[in-house]
DNA sequence: GAGATGTCGAACATCATGTTCGGAAATTCC
DNA sequence: GGAATTTCCGAACATGATGTTCGACATCTC
């Protein structure tokens, strides 16, 4: 009841064309031909597995948040520290969440991020009195995402434990306004 | 020198159509097409004025954009409260704010009122040791935007006082996290 | 090996985009 | 008020992307 070999290369071979257009123009410039160009699929084979290149590309994501997250479950139990996990796992796919986040496709990416970053926060979080939860969680991860853009765009040789350092800190107490 | 009433009438007929489209639809299910129709405008005329559809898109957020700095700065020059002043404004323009952020769009929309933002609390932050400058206005602009978003979306009937609150309380402390 | 399933590729209909241009209408400036 | 200028209209057109269809062929599973 395996799936079929050639449905798997087929898939693989389309997600991967298309990760690497991203890397190398904004998505929006990318279109479907390009991709079967770069996988080198038939058309017609395309979309009887997507319907569309936003379809490909929120999949691509699904797999890209599927390592995300067995990257997170992987972390010891007992260990605090999760965010330092899911840092270190950013850094190493730096590249392609920065060309996924520059384009025009940032919101889906986003969208597929911060679900994986929500589910982790939600359970570690002790809102305060008077502050709501899901306001908190959402807060959490925002503050999250803030951090990782910083981090890729501008300080990309920090080492991640000091990019958890700065995300902890912004969390506890941050910046006062005048 | 003033600049020709037809061209006004064109633009401002396109800006509201394309508004009123959005509030209607996803701003990606929207043609060129729509919005002449909708605004009684010719397409070639359309193209006088705007290269696409994105173009007219972020024009009107340049629109948006001016108003919101205006009402910022109308705000009494020693008054604290520059985050009041702007929760105010976005609950007024509520719809639109909410219809724009919660599209496709949304990219756009956000660097847009990100800029506001940021130029506001640039000047109006002290970041504390050890943190960086860019990386605290980062944080504070995005913490407004998870507020906004929050309070829009789930808890439209909370006053604009109220929401400032939260905003405040989230900068000097956030959730603790375990 | 046989049957089922997946892929190919070309052709096709459809639709949105952006451009062109001559005539009509509105506006500005004097 | 009138002439000159600017803008608008609208229809037609070229282009390019999308998504579908179908029969022949290849590959996989059992």
């Amino acid at each position: 009841m395996a799936v079929d070999r050639r449905v798997l290369r087929t898939r693989v071979a389309l997600y991967d064309a298309l990760v690497a257009l991203i890397l190398e123009r904004p998505y929006a410039a990318i279109t479907v031909a390009d991709i079967l160009e770069r996988a080198d699929i038939g058309r017609s084979t395309f979309y009887a597995h997507f319907t569309s290149k936003d379809d490909l590309l929120a999949r691509s994501l699904d797999r890209l948040a599927d390592i995300l997250r067995r990257a997170a479950d992987a972390m010891p139990p007992g260990a605090d520290g999760w965010s330092l996990v899911l840092f270190t796992h950013v850094g190493e796919y730096g590249d392609v969440y920065l060309a996924l986040s520059n384009v025009a496709a940032g919101d889906i990416l986003r969208a597929a991020v911060r679900g994986v970053v929500a589910d982790f926060a939600r359970g570690r979080i002790k809102p305060r009195q008077g502050l709501p939860a899901d306001l908190a969680v959402q807060h959490v991860v925002a503050t999250f995402m803030t951090v990782t853009t910083w981090w890729l765009e501008r300080h990309r040789n920090l080492p991640p434990a000091e990019t958890d350092r700065l995300f902890h800190e912004l969390l506890a107490a941050g910046p006062a306004l005048s």
